[in-house]
DNA sequence: CAATAACCGAGACGGTACGTCGCGTCTTCGA
DNA sequence: TCGAAGACGCGACGTACCGTCTCGGTTATTG
């Protein structure tokens, strides 16, 4: 999931890389992934379609990194899941951002476009899981899992299914598209899950 | 989301049209989404090229009918949720049999690759909710209306979002295709849940 | 060359075949012979396309037999070369009368159709030669050799090769299209040529 | 009438142009102007069918220009009427090569064929006309002016006229392709009408 | 005066070729 | 020396017609 490119990049790969994610966010937002085509990036990035081959195999390997730049600028992903000892507090923030997040058009199309290429291609989905989303997903799992320790969760839950049961219904309305993410939507996702989480009163 | 093919079918659509099915699932498996042609669709169903663009706009739409098609054919889909008074053993049941044909590749590789199509369309997407996806989904929320009518669940809870909460979880893991769907996931899934939507006890 | 109909031909033939004709010669002239589809002939003629193919082989075939339609119906052709006495005012109002039915558009353009057809296709000019042209062609020797035999053209001279000196010249004119067929032309043609054929002084 | 390729031509554009070239003329001569294939000439020649696209708008226009290679390469063509002062012994001379250039099937089948789609298509006959028949054209004229200064043609004559009178005929024969183009015929010609010019003695 | 067979229009069928687009590779040429 | 520009072989696109083949629905005799 790395970049492809040397750390001592040169001015050259610096200037047209930066235009190829550019143009690249640009134009799958505008006419859709299917519709993407390396030729019509190297035009509106103004690159030789040679330098586009030269560090990326596909276009779905560019709109990766273009997406993962996206990510990184932007910070429009999760960075750490606060720990503030309510736990359902934490968790409402950390979605209502991502619900935020996924929401914004900037973000929606292109990383729309790369989770449908994704789910296409075994390969390309198995670099998006470990190099995009585990990733996020671990933060969740740490953070049950302290909540896990003070009690909060009853203990002997799988976590990882626990984790599940919060992005799970998230990520289905995001990729149905059919109804927003609003926050409400997310703190009723919250408090729903964590009742099941919680520890019986025994 | 109904087939184009007029209820009047003549010979030659009979014939050609379940080859031209045949044909979208066979390669759809072997290939792809990205790499399946409807020039191959057409050479191996031994059927015109014009043939399958006189019934179907794309490639997506063919694929589309073809997993109906399978659906409708073979059961692939859950036709209706027991209510045996219990729900979470009508639900397991449910999960488990989703999850299974879920797994099977006949089913798994076709309907993939058409999810994604969907999901990288968005008015492909519209038609496989409200034509495939939306039937079924009202199905859990009339069998969670009973139950909320029984007491079994807390009145009040919003039956779509629970709903949600069984479903985007197992929709998440076989669109992220890392781990299995086995059926202790989807009993863990619907036990946990179930303990969210209990009425409270006081 | 004779036409594939039975002379017995019931009311549908002819209705058929007429709007057939009808329909190949507008159609020749609207969009030229190779953009000359059998499809559209069938469409403007108001008949199932088996109807065509029922009669005729190809579209060359339609299309010749249209033209001798247009041959027999308007006295497109010469029917006879006069026979005055004096040869040179024969072939002048012969060659007049040639050419004003070649300047025709009605008859021009599918004529050159044809004539382009089979040039291209050896063996259906060679239908048209025997056919169409032979016939006319005959018309001149004939002549031709009624004046040789009074003296007008001297004796041991080919005919054929003298008909082509008059023919041949109007012919090449007419496919090049770059020069109008005007009598002017014509009578000088049969001047030159006839200075040429006319006996030696001794 | 001249080649779309840039004069400084790649070493791309002469690989390939030469291909293409060579394959039109097997093709045309193999199967006919008719069932010649844009798709085929690319196969033939090893090039990819946009390479043919990309230089030539149609397959007439590939064929114009591989006939003109070959009346360039092969000096098919007449390059000039000599000048003996024999009139009649010059225009025999340049008659017989031209009726032999015209019965090799090297050159007679692609040139049959364009002649057709020239007749066919008034636009590139026009091209053709003025591309490649008029220069030929003009050589007669001016030989045949030259003989009429010097008194071997009566002054007055139409010279253009003249000039069809021997080429009209032979063309005549060419096209109808049911006689051979023997040197008896061209002497035979160039006698008969040498007699229609010549000056009267008054 | 039905029935019945011939013939029709309509148009779907398996194909071939069209002319276009984009792929990923390769070459040229100017800065 | 590097990269934009873009030609190349290739292959799929979606369309137009080909010539063949059912389809029903009129005719226009025949039984």
């Amino acid at each position: 999931m790395s970049s492809n490119c040397a750390p001592s990049a040169t001015r050259y790969r610096r200037r047209s890389h930066h235009a190829i994610m550019g143009a690249t966010l640009e134009l799958v937002s505008e006419v859709g992934y299917s519709k993407l085509t390396v030729e019509a990036i190297a035009a509106r990035a103004g690159v030789g379609k040679q330098t586009v081959y030269r560090w990326w195999p596909s276009k779905a390997a560019v709109l990766r990194d273009a997406v993962l730049h996206l990510c990184q600028d932007a910070s429009g992903a999760v960075r750490d899941i606060p720990d503030t000892g309510d736990l359902a507090a934490d968790l409402k923030a950390v979605l209502r951002a991502t619900a935020d997040t996924m929401s914004h058009p900037r973000y929606d199309l292109p990383a729309r476009a790369l989770a449908a290429a994704g789910i296409a291609d075994a390969a390309l989905g198995a670099q998006l899981v470990s190099g995009i989303l585990e990733p996020q997903l671990r933060l969740y799992v740490r953070r049950l899992g302290a909540a896990q320790r003070s009690g909060q969760v009853e203990a002997g839950i799988d976590l990882r299914v626990a984790l599940e049961l919060l992005t799970g219904p998230l990520a289905f309305r995001w990729l149905m598209g059919d109804a927003p993410l609003t926050h409400a939507y997310t703190d009723t996702l919250v408090d729903l899950v964590l009742r099941g989480l919680a520890p019986r009163p025994s």
